[in-house]
DNA sequence: CACCAGGCCGTGC
DNA sequence: GCACGGCATGGT
């Protein structure tokens, strides 16, 4: 369980539930459950999804001989990993993500499920396609307190077809493609870029990267960290929150 | 009452 | 190009 949590629920996804005994999540028209990583290694779903057959060993390894403060967010976070997420479910998350707090975040995700997504097994359901969240509008959407982020949903549905162009595209162009749906700033679109298409050379800024760059690494750019800026900037993340940083 | 949360948009300069 | 206020909602 413990060595899942901070990926599962630690805000770079919003697909998993705590049920006490396990995680859960609705995915691949399937409802999975995992305590740990031998739950997932001989199914071919999460073993893509948990992106087994990357070198995280290595990468840590490097990582943490870089500084100190890479070498404490390593420590701190001896099994984090980058999931490897449906890219429109990416989207949506991450629209929901803006100005917004992890714990929100995954109930609206729960409500946009329960409302336009399909039950896969009793009590349990799926994250709406583009098609299924067509059915929407502004009114229904602000009932479901998702707030000023109605209209970017509702342009995201529009324009899901552009998802279909990013891998494609080198990393400025899939960024720009992505700030061209309303409610995608620079922050949101790198978030789309790493978790929805695992581009290794994403890096976004929230408030908590922020802080730690500004505070132990002013004057360097996110070069800096290459080249696994992407990896780093995820331990980062989570070290900052751990570390409560102001 | 204030301020914050995996920000972005519109406006003004 | 950069600074700033507004924005829905719920928690502290």
């Amino acid at each position: 369980m413990e060595e899942l949590r901070e990926i599962l629920t630690g805000g770079q996804s919003f697909s998993w539930t705590d049920e006490g005994d396990c995680f859960s999540a609705t995915l691949n028209e399937k409802v999975y459950r995992v305590r740990s990583a031998e739950d997932f290694e001989d199914d071919s779903f999460l073993h893509e999804y948990f992106d087994l057959d990357y070198d995280y060993d290595k990468a840590r390894r490097e990582i943490a001989a870089k500084d100190d403060v890479l070498a404490g967010a390593v420590n701190a976070f001896p099994t984090l990993r980058i999931l490897r997420q449906d890219p429109w479910i990416a989207l949506i998350s991450f629209i929901l993500s803006q100005n917004n707090n992890i714990k929100r975040i995954t109930g609206l995700y729960g409500k946009l499920c329960r409302a336009y997504g399909h039950e896969v097994e009793k009590g349990y359901w799926s994250f709406p396609t583009p098609q299924e969240l067509s059915r929407t509008s502004m009114a229904e959407l602000r009932e479901l307190k998702v707030g000023f982020r109605d209209s970017y949903i509702m342009d995201a549905i529009d324009k899901a077809d552009i998802l279909t162009e990013i891998p494609a595209l080198d990393y400025h162009d899939a960024e720009s493609r992505l700030m061209s749906i309303r409610g995608i700033g620079k922050k949101v679109a790198n978030c789309v870029l790493l978790f929805g298409f695992h581009r290794m050379d994403a890096f976004p800024i929230d408030v908590w990267i922020r802080k730690i760059l500004d505070r132990y690494y002013p004057g360097k750019g996110v070069e800096y960290f290459d080249p696994y800026r992407a990896l780093c900037q995820q331990y980062l993340f989570s070290y900052a929150r751990f570390l409560d940083l102001e």
